[in-house]
DNA sequence: TATTGTTATACTCTATAACTATA
DNA sequence: TATAGTTATAGAGTATAACAATA
């Protein structure tokens, strides 16, 4: 409960305070950096970027811009950046000559699913924790939030 | 289903998932923005901090900067505009001279009961969608998975 | 005329380093 | 000697603007 409520937390109440933390800048940064520690040309900063493109499948760099939120000079670059690392690979677009699609190498496949696994591990000694029902609650109900939140007027 | 998992997720790659896009840059930054819209002297860079001194109570600005993940520096600057703003007031700290202690101003508190206010509707929306036990449910793992997350060394 | 990708540039946010004052 | 707070500076991360090439 917190010190200005002045009763017990509603739902959303606490929600909102555990989205709060939730959402720190050092809290994604730290667990970003975590997932992808030792894995060369992956950091903190370009992980979302491969991650989406992962989460999505093949798209151009316009496209990926939109996926994970950034303009699409720093989606170019930053797919750049994960080209020259190898974990990337540009193809020539079938229908558009002016765009090309991106999709993952074999590398960066393997530093994905690394990754995976370590966020995965992570998160199953989280779950342990809690009852199976709980678990898939909770998947259900976060991807749910998610998509509520990261749609605009939603509320 | 990932393009590139191959089969049904688990309860761990679809919470993995959907934490991946709730911790983007851009989903925190359009939260932040739209529940401090209007409210003088706060914005989406700001709000974090008097979020939680108001979350935490009355404390130092080193405590501050450890609450929210952010240097001391940066705490104490922002500390310095929110008092400037009138939000925020800085008191002789009883036992140490040297530190001051924050607190909410009553202008800071109404802002944040009007941030609180905005999240819970924003929240409410979502959560009206779901029967109200899957709301208790998400609110308390939602907040040990926080707990979790932000403990070093929890994996 | 609009859009893709790219680059140069500027801005925002945060950390590091150095300092003063007090413990 | 260590720590709280502050300020100056540097760095990381991102957006804006402008361009050439293609639709």
């Amino acid at each position: 409960m917190c010190p200005y409520s002045g009763g017990m937390d509603s739902p959303e109440r606490a929600i909102g305070d555990a989205l709060g933390q939730l959402l720190l800048r050092d809290t994604r940064h730290n667990l970003h950096a975590s997932l992808t520690a030792g894995i060369e040309g992956l950091d903190a900063t370009t992980y979302p970027v491969l991650s989406g493109l992962a989460r999505t499948g093949e798209m151009t760099s316009t496209e990926l811009a939109t996926q994970v939120g950034l303009d699409r000079s720093v989606a170019s670059r930053y797919a750049t950046a994960l080209e020259h690392a190898g974990l990337v690979e540009r193809h020539a677009h079938e229908r558009d000559s002016r765009a090309c699609m991106l999709t993952l190498s074999n590398t960066g496949r393997a530093a994905i699913e690394l990754t995976r696994q370590r966020l995965d591990q992570h998160l199953r000694v989280f779950l342990d924790l809690h009852p199976p029902l709980d678990a898939e609650r909770l998947a259900l109900l976060l991807t749910a939030l998610v998509e509520h939140l990261r749609t605009p007027g939603s509320s």
